[in-house]
DNA sequence: AATGGGACCTGCGCGC
DNA sequence: TGCGCGCAGGTCCCAT
């Protein structure tokens, strides 16, 4: 499920629903996804605890659970997360709540991560992270960009560059901006900077008004799709005609991922 | 610094 | 129907 959007509409629901819930039990069915502890540790550690907070960082999810212990979840690609008396099919870990509920990861590649960690400022993976987009005003983004060469679009999905967008997200933020996916960042002038920081600032709220994009397995925390798919310009709609020209939308492996573009009016 | 390939995994849809 | 292939919203590690 993975991008900035999703991760934080699950980090506001679950906020609603698990704060001050006990962890009564944790079934792992997939030891494969709990990182960096034995699952003996990883259950004796977390057993018995609360939620207390719960924060997002990128595309991590984070829970403190007890003053100095923080859970981390990273759904990498096919994971999600349900909150349910029901058992999913692809559940993973399941964390038995006191209010008799299941806490469920869920992933159908098992690629995600389960990880329990003291601070969680200490994850690798969080201390070479770049800055949360909403931290940034228009003026710090662009600065982001000085000295930088590479193209356009393999750059905003870097998690060192900037936290939180990814492969989707991405190519609309480009597409709305009417900026190729290959163009050099050294090529760009600071008001098409500006453009896509507007897009981007646009895409990123409505995506998580509508509660994240359901492209895959991706869901809500109580099951359902989210609402952002239908709204996606470029994503998946290859030899379709563009909204803005009417041209055949392309698709064409830029960075090693599938990116989807209008030829005729992202130049 | 930047780019490309493979690895980690499983399941789906497509063409033959 | 069955099979093989390509594809999938992420990230790490290695090589050039």
């Amino acid at each position: 499920m993975p991008e900035l959007p999703e991760v934080e509409t699950i980090r506001r629901q679950l906020e609603k629903k698990i704060i001050n819930r006990k962890i009564e039990e944790i079934i792992i069915k997939d030891k494969r996804l709990i990182k960096g502890v034995s699952p003996r540790v990883f259950k004796f550690e977390a057993e018995g605890a609360s939620f207390k907070r719960i924060l997002r960082r990128g595309k991590v999810l984070i829970f403190q659970i007890k003053e100095k212990t923080f859970l981390i979840f990273h759904l990498r690609i096919s994971g999600w997360v349900i909150l349910s008396k029901n058992i999913e099919k692809f559940s993973r870990v399941i964390f038995r709540l006191s209010d008799n509920n299941n806490f469920q990861f869920c992933d159908q590649r098992a690629l995600g991560e389960i990880r329990l960690i003291g601070d969680w400022r200490n994850l690798a993976v969080v201390k070479k992270m770049g800055p949360e987009f909403f931290d940034l005003k228009e003026k710090e983004f662009i600065e982001l960009f000085k000295n930088k060469r590479t193209k356009i679009k393999p750059l905003l999905m870097d998690q060192s560059f900037l936290a939180g967008i990814g492969n989707a997200y991405a190519q609309e933020a480009v597409f709305c901006a009417g900026i190729h996916p290959q163009r050099s960042v050294d090529s760009l002038s600071k008001k098409e900077l500006g453009k896509i920081y507007s897009c981007l600032s646009a895409i990123l709220k409505e995506a998580i008004k509508k509660k994240g994009s359901s492209l895959d397995t991706y869901r809500q925390l109580n099951g359902s799709p989210g609402n952002y798919a239908p709204l996606l310009k470029v994503y998946g709609r290859e030899g379709q005609a563009c909204f803005r020209c009417g041209y055949s939308i392309e698709r064409k492996v830029i960075g090693g991922r599938g990116t989807y573009f209008c030829p005729h009016c992202q130049k």
